[in-house]
DNA sequence: CTCGGCCGTGATATCGTCAACATTGGAGGG
DNA sequence: CCCTCCAATGTTGACGATATCACGGCCGAG
């Protein structure tokens, strides 16, 4: 079997004894085609081995079948679930993913990149609050973002943050709560800033007084460090017990400082995070936590640029609580 | 500002008064070009707003400026590193990166996909190994694939995942563990293959009889279903007092298990595990294992795709042991 | 019986770029 | 001073697909 140049059209054409253009009809399913004709270009493209040629295709039609996706790591879990999600659907509608990361160059670098590949629209996934003062998307690009601020030059998908991290600290204050702190994500972040805010309405419509509210960057480290911190002084005459972290990944850097620090949890510290990635059920404890729905998420993303949503338009996705091992009534002290 | 069609090198010729191949020639570099006429085309280029038609030169010249990556999935912390590697590193070169995922039709189906998008080469991230009961990559594909076994039909670049897990296996052994059990990956993998085969030789070698091994599928939840069955029997007359998890996050699980028993990491039990995931550092207690260079090891899978590293070559990354916090020398039980 | 219109199909003209060859003008050697 | 050669630039023609228009035949309405 010699390597033989991949087949063309004209090729197809002339084994079935058509013009290139029936079978163009045939490759894009026109109804304007006999069955019989039909079939007779069907064989005959399986027999050559035919392929649609993609770039000419694009070159002709303008549109590449490609969605781009701007992702600034790949290390916080949700971006990857996400990314999985955007391509499993993607790939569902015969469309490609190229992933674009956010570098140096800041956000207006990785569209330019995506713009230069010529995507037939673009997906943000998460953190693109520096997007907010940026002045691209110049209408050529169909976008989508998830969490982020609403704003008019693009659809939005989300997450129920706020309603989320309210019923995180709703299930705590039910189970006796008094003393509610917050490890929140960067302030930059529009999911940060809207589980911030779940968590303090919450408390302040039931009369609590909001606990202390610490800063993380999502990493587990910074949630350690911030564990540390906010476990330092728990003698104090009204100590924290219970905490709502912003994600997983710090509630992971909490459990640790805790256990460092000999505190026990849920006995003495109740944590519940946000995620539930996959991890969670098996952190010790095993993690309370929110539940975002990634798969839905990426297919609303997907959705949103593919069938054209209208630029300001919002979708919000419900993230229900998972009760684990990390939450319990608050231990009163043997007096 | 009205929304004009995109400009061409037509347009660009126009504007800078030379003929359209003298665009092409200073868009691609060519020495051929007199350095005033160059600054000349590219003031114009600046001015039009031009930016190359990807699919046009596609088309002509055959090469997409596309490199596919198929992963099973982004779920393995591992496997979204490496796709960020890969990712960074194709763009640094100009390349967009596709990524395709292995769904329900298996790897042939995920490269159908690629090849029909067009790409210039792919890259296998992991667990490809029912790849190699496959017939596919009919030379017109450049493979690199991650971790998986010899074979020239692709160039192959991986972690040194035995030898890393030998220094390991050694470290337990010096911290004077002499029965050191191993929960593998599955079977299917060569990855997982290769640390087994790393822990057995080790112990061996030192003339120790391999304690317990156990395997789970990489995620922390068979990685707990491991570690529970493994520490069930703890009182035996010859107890298990480490164990070399094939990698974190199975790691975390057998952290849960313990916790759950009632077992203390590392007093009565080290724990080792694979990968050094960003987390790692915070599980608790912080998780000694061996690291993966996931930078170095997308640096050189994009590097022999677009290289043209021969087909059959090997590259191999070596895999520094960290030492933290779950693992110590055996707890002597007071007699 | 004639004519408009629809159906299936074909012919043609690009889409934007680059490879290959053609052309120009001037430098340098004999 | 002429010829050669080379550097710089231009001309032409695909690459493979599809939008658009054109065409022959058949059907039903008037």
């Amino acid at each position: 079997m010699t390597q033989q140049r991949r087949a063309s059209m004209a090729d197809v054409a002339e084994l079935a004894g058509v013009s290139t253009q029936t079978v163009s009809r045939v490759a894009n399913g026109s109804p304007r085609v006999d069955p019989v004709t039909r079939t007779r270009v069907e064989a005959a493209m399986a027999q050559a081995g035919y392929r649609v040629h993609r770039a000419a295709r694009a070159l002709r039609t303008g549109r590449t079948g490609v969605v781009g996706a701007v992702v600034s790591t790949l290390a916080t879990v949700g971006n990857s679930m996400l990314l999985e999600a955007v391509v499993d659907e993607a790939s569902a509608r015969g469309y490609a993913v190229a992933v674009a990361r956010i570098g140096e160059g800041g956000p207006a670098e990785a569209f330019e990149r995506l713009r230069d590949q010529g995507v037939d629209g673009a997906i943000v996934v998460n953190e693109a609050s520096a997007l907010l003062r940026q002045s691209e998307l110049p209408t050529d690009l169909r976008l989508a973002v998830v969490d982020s601020p609403p704003d008019d030059r693009y659809a939005g998908v989300e997450t129920a943050h706020a309603a989320g991290s309210a019923a995180a600290t709703a299930h705590l204050r039910e189970l006796g709560h008094r003393v509610i702190a917050h490890i929140a994500g960067p302030e930059s972040s529009y999911a940060a800033a809207e589980r911030e805010r779940g968590w303090r309405e919450t408390l302040v419509a039931a009369g609590l007084q909001p606990g202390a509210l610490l800063r993380g960057a999502w990493d587990s480290a910074s949630g350690y460090r911030a564990g540390l911190e906010l476990l330092a002084n728990l003698d104090a005459s009204d100590p924290v017990t219970a905490v709502v972290v912003a994600n997983d990944q710090m509630a992971l850097g909490v459990l640790r400082a805790a256990s460092e620090l000999g505190i026990l949890v849920p006995e003495q510290l109740s944590v519940v995070g946000f995620d539930d990635v996959a991890d969670a059920a098996n952190f010790t404890p095993a993690l309370t936590t929110v539940r975002q729905r990634f798969d839905l998420l990426g297919q609303r993303a997907v959705a949103a640029v593919l069938d054209g949503a209208e630029a300001g338009s919002r979708e919000v996705i419900d993230a229900p609580l998972v009760v684990r091992g990390s939450s319990a009534a608050p231990f009163v002290q043997p007096a």
